[in-house]
DNA sequence: AATTATATGTGTAAAATCAACGCAAAACAT
DNA sequence: ATGTTTTGCGTTGATTTTACACATATAATT
């Protein structure tokens, strides 16, 4: 039935709007939907669109981000809304802006997707709407967020060796590090558990593999503890 | 006229509250307001209200936090937005959370309004709503914030001592700081400046005043300098 | 096949930062 | 008057960060 939802006072639309990002040995990427029908025919924007009734955001943000790229349990969390008055041309639209982590190399679905396309971070296509405001709000928000918080490893595969590790830290925060000093520090944090997948280690070259050990560092936060990075 | 907007999906209500934190020799606290009406009447809540069409969150905010406290031109900042299914019974309610960090000391309006009170952060009475559980993110987001933006002194007189500045810190982090390695940490931060108030400085007992340079940090931050605390 | 270059792991020493602490002087309390 | 409190200043040892060199097996080159 349309058109019989009727209110005293206007209220604009709710939509979630999903920043994915992606890291690979290209480095970090996000993942974007092509746009079929005005407004910004062409251009690329996130995967979105109207929370329902009976969701709330993350919801909202998981399902969109299910439907259009078929990504599912990666890991999502708010960190923006934007309500800017001109910000959708069709009508007065806030947004609860999402940032997804995937590990790109673990997953279906996402390119398969009829228009959904990696792009890598630095060769970011024309937006729609204020996506390219909003994406900059996303990175900033990883950014500061992986400083104090173990997100960086959503971005990895289970099993991941340090140099993966810290080409993930290097292309987010795009600094370099000392490559002894930051596997010493990492190591130090005590969160990282070393793989041993069978294959015995002959010579340096072939890098120890390790997994991030999630009940370690919940027991360490509990305590007090604070990641620093 | 009224109900005369009608949509073809139902659209929540999106609302702004405010959480005001407030700082004095008592410590910090936050300004809450009376509720007349059920739900919730006789509980206590955060400023707020519905969100106009031809304004954005922020202004939002901070238009209801003058019309319910008369308070006016203080740091606001949205830091959560909150849309479970259920937070509100009288209908769906989005709502984006802010807080306002007021200089108490500085500041008409406020407490003399109506059924606004300042209540100590440890003596918080029943809140309506979900605000008790907004609270506990606001503060998180406090405390998280203060790490890495001089936003405290948003809390302080323009003028202020050393001493007063480190309860503020104290207060907020609850942790305790040695006096002498907080100052000097301050100070080497090089963002304050020694306010020299003609009053000629005897003795130690009288602090010294400062004042918060923004100019200075603003170059500092542009130059790729990150507080820290 | 031999040679060279590259990627990875490990340790150490200097520098910088942080943490704990003592002392002196004026204001305040008694 | 006398003792207590508040504030500012500076020192020292501990901890953390930074900079850096070498050995080894794989990969690339010739």
């Amino acid at each position: 039935m349309k058109g019989t939802y009727t209110y005293v006072y206007p209220r604009p639309s709710v939509t979630t709007d999903c920043v994915i990002f992606g890291f690979d040995a290209q480095g970090l990427s996000i993942l974007l939907i092509e746009r079929g029908i005005e407004p910004f025919k062409g251009c690329w924007a996130f995967p979105g669109g109207f929370m329902q009734m009976d969701e709330d955001a993350e919801t909202c943000a998981c399902r969109e981000l299910e439907e259009e790229t078929g990504l599912k349990d990666v890991h999502v969390e708010q960190f923006c809304t934007f309500s800017e008055v001109n910000r959708d041309p069709r009508g007065r639209t806030v947004t609860i802006a999402h940032f997804a982590l995937v590990k790109k190399s673990e997953v279906k679905g996402a390119d398969d997707a009829a228009q959904a396309k990696w792009f890598p971070i630095d060769s970011i296509p024309p937006l729609a709407f204020d996506h390219d405001r909003i994406l900059r709000v996303a990175l900033h928000a990883l950014r500061e967020k992986i400083h104090f918080q173990p997100i960086g490893f959503e971005l990895l595969p289970k099993v991941f060796t340090m140099p993966q590790l810290q080409d993930l830290y290097e292309s987010i925060l795009e600094v370099q590090f000392d490559r002894r000093n930051f596997a010493n520090k990492m190591l130090m944090q005590g969160i990282l558990t070393e793989v041993n997948d069978g294959t015995v280690r002959k010579g340096t070259r072939n890098p120890i593999k390790y997994s991030f050990n999630s009940e370690k560092y919940s027991q360490m936060k509990a305590k007090g503890f604070r990641l620093e990075f």
